[in-house]
DNA sequence: TATTGTTATACTCTATAACTATA
DNA sequence: TATAGTTATAGAGTATAACAATA
């Protein structure tokens, strides 16, 4: 039989915090990875229609909010305006300030793009039991709510 | 009181798995590119120092390993090999290959490098209690194990 | 024929610096 | 002066395709 109280424990011992972080971090990207290229987006496309879900932001706002440079936003929606996903549209009583927004074509990307990968992300979830899924979802709650009173 | 047996929980509800599995991904990558950044390296090229910190590796290992295509690695490895950091050696018995190897100075880096990101991986995770920190461990442990399955 | 590695080319993402237009 | 956005330029990282040398 076995030793301890949980059956399905292999006899592997657990990663270190650094190297599990590493690799757990890694597996979302790929997952991200994977998901924007079924959609036919770049990993950064994905998070830029996301972020525009809500409607459209602001140039500066959205450099602020993906933490790059203003002229790196020139550049991404430049592309994604390519590929019809945004637009520019002007912000009312502002005449230096445009907005991204999504066209009907990027509006329906978002939301199929969104729909996936949130299904893929929690698939990642899915080798815990349901208290082991729900102690995990709490603990990275933790560590973000922690994180955000520090730098990055 | 309090309604569960915790009584350090706050009043903020847990992230959904989704969400919460981009932001600690992101997290991460914030403190890989800090990190690097201090060291004066990519964060793509402090990984390439801790794979070869264990010796020597051929370059259709590393791209395998790497998981991108071999003239990547090629590119990889003369920026590397331009700051001085590594060096290609013949691989004694087979006549096409090259071997990766990390030069003096390369492998002080590596050393310094793994050293810094290790601790400021495992501070990610101070704000959980010592059991808490366990179980995380383990969790992240068996969802990684259960993705080796997997694609990616 | 298969494998190892490189070169050539192109694209995405990013940074810095200089610039225009508006606030 | 400060802010919003663009352009120009440079570099890192990646992919694909064509190639050379060796197995």
């Amino acid at each position: 039989m076995d030793v301890g109280a949980e059956a399905t424990r292999s006899t592997v011992p657990d990663l270190d915090a650094a190297t599990a972080l590493v690799q757990l971090a890694r597996l979302v990207q790929c997952v991200q990875a994977r998901v924007s290229d079924r959609h036919g987006l770049t990993p950064v496309q994905g998070k830029l229609l996301c972020a525009l879900a809500g409607g459209p932001r602001g140039m500066a706002e959205l450099a602020r909010c993906f933490g790059v440079e203003k002229a790196a936003l020139t550049g991404l929606v430049d592309r994604a305006e390519r590929r019809g996903l945004v637009q520019r549209s002007a912000v009312p009583g502002d005449r230096r300030a445009l907005a991204a927004t999504l066209t009907v074509s990027g509006r329906e990307a978002a939301t199929a793009f969104h729909a996936d990968a949130t299904a893929a992300l929690e698939d990642l979830l899915a080798p815990l039991g349901a208290d082991a899924r729900t102690n995990f979802r709490r603990a990275m709650t933790e560590i973000i709510a922690a994180s955000e009173t520090d730098e990055c």
